[in-house]
DNA sequence: AAGACTTTGTGAAAACCTGCACGAGCGCCT
DNA sequence: AGGCGCTCGTGCAGGTTTTCACAAAGTCTT
């Protein structure tokens, strides 16, 4: 049978991962003293479009007064309660390399309410060693501190080849999320989250639009030359 | 064979996105001495739809062998040519803070045909010391650095404050794409791509799928008032 | 108090994306 | 050669996301 969770509502895929960036914008406008905000302004801020920006809001409820705008501090309050960022989540980082001492060090984490409790590696040579205030562990110590310290949202980078186990045993300890910067496709189980951040990807991605700038410029030269092809 | 049309077609950014992941998972299939791989395989390793890899794919041309399936060199190769990448791309680096000095540390660039050749920052303390092979400059040396070795894809990892003042360089330098680490939103001249990754963000929406799964256990506890049974 | 002005919330249209289903082409076997 | 089995390419239907446009609901001014 179906599990349907009934939960209350559901936002879309695509506003949901608009609602971060409008809380930081919110938070900046605070900063600056407004209390008040319209549709038409966040829009601006956001570079979106305005009703884009009041349909999103109005999946969290109806908190816009009409004529007025948004209250900011009430509005990033709703956006905090949604996204479940008005309270701590500890995180944990496996892979302690490069990428995994960076993202440790990283303060915009625990500025944004992620306080990271452990990093782990199976290298004996970095087991001990502290990044961003932490001693790294070796990966066997995961589960019991997942557990001791209810972490549901783990960080994966690893190296490719040993991603999937480490998965496995995020998963196998609790965890329930997991942000992954392995370029690798990772199996989960049913329910189990997965973000991927494939950085060199995004590189590829916008390789191919600079390619595009390329092309069409010696599109242009090539057009006199009427090399029109090789059509099979 | 066949073909070639000038890269006059333009690939739906949903695909787009997935051509990356494809090349990868082609590359390790070679590896492992396969020379063809239909559409299912290709699929399972994606863990996606088989008809969307093959609606994927026909974006390139139509590379496949109906009852064959696809040439693994070949079809890599023609992925590689439209995102670009069957070249090197010369990048920079903007902000040797935490994530810049990772990011230039990252391997997995370099791996994927994307060489580093300057770091910038404007830090006194940051300028001369080297991260990733690579001697940090100072940010005033970008354009030279740019315009000398054609680089047309910049790397962002400064602190907020300054962030749009680098893009602007950037893009005056010559720099056409940009991969933004920084939480704000960037503005660019027409025609300049950006791609964003913001890291706590990616935690931020998973972080609601995990509210999600908390909200849900205490409304079955709240639900037995409620209609529909949640099995016992 | 009424009219002018502002801005939200949302129905509906348009654009985009996904997944199914199936025709069409290819290799293999007899 | 012909039939069979496999797999691509794609039309189409269904779903999601974006955008438009406007009534509803508020403020402000006089």
């Amino acid at each position: 049978m179906s599990v349907s969770v009934s939960s209350r509502r559901k936002i879309p895929q695509a506003a949901l991962i608009r609602l971060p960036m409008y809380l930081r914008l919110l938070g900046e406008v605070t900063a600056q003293g407004v209390t008040h905000i319209s549709s038409d302004q966040l829009a601006e801020l956001a570079a979106v479009n305005a009703a884009k920006v009041r349909k999103d809001l109005s999946y969290l409820g109806s908190y816009g007064v009409r004529g007025v705008g948004y209250e900011v501090a009430f509005l990033s309050y709703q956006i905090q309660r949604e996204l479940g960022v008005n309270h701590e989540w500890p995180i944990v980082i496996v892979g302690a390399g490069n990428l995994g001492q960076a993202l440790a060090n990283y303060g915009g984490f625990v500025e944004r309410g992620f306080g990271l409790v452990g990093v782990f590696d199976t290298d004996p040579s970095k087991i001990g060693t502290h990044v961003g205030g932490i001693c790294v562990q070796h990966l066997d110590e995961l589960s019991e501190v997942v557990q001791a310290r209810g972490v549901s949202i783990g960080v994966l980078a690893t190296p490719a080849a040993t991603a999937q186990e480490a998965v496995n045993r995020l998963v196998r300890a609790g965890v329930g999320s997991i942000l992954n910067f392995v370029p690798i496709v990772l199996s989960v189980p049913r329910g189990v989250h997965i973000s991927k951040v494939d950085l060199a990807g995004e590189l590829q991605i916008l390789s191919y639009y600079e390619q595009q700038k390329v092309n069409s410029l010696s599109h242009i030269q090539a057009t006199t030359t009427s090399s029109r092809a090789v059509s099979a």
